[in-house]
DNA sequence: ATGGGGCTTCCAACGGTTGTAAGGTCAAGA
DNA sequence: TCTTGACCTTACAACCGTTGGAAGCCCCAT
């Protein structure tokens, strides 16, 4: 199997593909005599296990530990939960903060009355506040 | 005043300052015999702008066109009532995009009973699902 | 004069992905 | 057999915004 119908079958592509072979995430794929990279059922199904880890929001170095957890026949599910819970509460966190930005920037939108005339409480609100919003 | 001055008085690091001038955010600051950078209040002010719209997720190239017209006297306050609603719209997908990730991953996680046993349904799903799960 | 801290420039890295360029290879059709 | 086009290979750069570091100069205080 070419590293082209690796990408079709996994959803991962070409391009990323190799890169996380050269990154480390993935083992080096074998070789034809030509050069070119073969891969294997096994392969492929590692490769979607990485697109949905992806899919689902998680970092590269949080993947390779689900990987080696999906490797490892002894592995305590408690150790898959607490990753995935870490992965939760991050989501948790970026949500709440982009939430926060578009309440603030929603109560300014709402305050401008967007017609043909300069004046506009956005722009005076983000020229005249103070710094630190964010604490 | 000082770069480092101005980076405390506005909430911008030196560094990003420095990064803002080279990328023509800002005009270059005028600079001392020995070449230091030296800001006026009103520059300041521009960099506290930018802040609050970065605070406020804007990317540059939006805060660039904010810029524009918080220098236009003429403006309509219908352009920045515009891009408010165009980075409203972006955050909310966004958010609406993690929340799909967040629901997706609690449930599996709600299915995994966490303890010392190997058998999790997190792993299970990452490693049989289908491919294309966000379509 | 000597030290420490701030300033200067330049270069690199982060994370994840994509684009591009220059070349080799495979398969199919004329 | 030759050509064509689609695929593969590597290597490098770009994106976005920010941070870090190195090497060297400047200013102020001791």
């Amino acid at each position: 199997m070419n590293i082209g119908e690796a990408a079709k079958a996994s959803g991962v592509s070409a391009k990323m593909i190799r890169y996380y072979e050269a990154t480390g995430l993935i083992p080096a794929a074998g070789r034809t005599g030509a050069g070119y990279r073969v891969y294997t059922g096994t392969e492929v199904q590692m490769l979607r296990f990485i697109r949905r880890a992806r899919d689902l929001g998680f970092p590269v170095d949080k993947i390779e530990e689900l990987l080696a957890l999906w490797r490892d026949r002894s592995r305590h599910s408690a150790d898959v939960k607490r990753l995935a819970q870490e992965q939760i509460d991050g989501l948790e966190r970026k949500i709440a903060e982009m939430q926060a930005m578009k309440d603030s920037l929603q109560h300014l939108a709402d305050a401008c009355c967007g017609d043909h005339r300069p004046d506009c409480p956005i722009l005076t609100d983000l020229g005249s506040g103070p710094v630190g919003q964010r604490a």
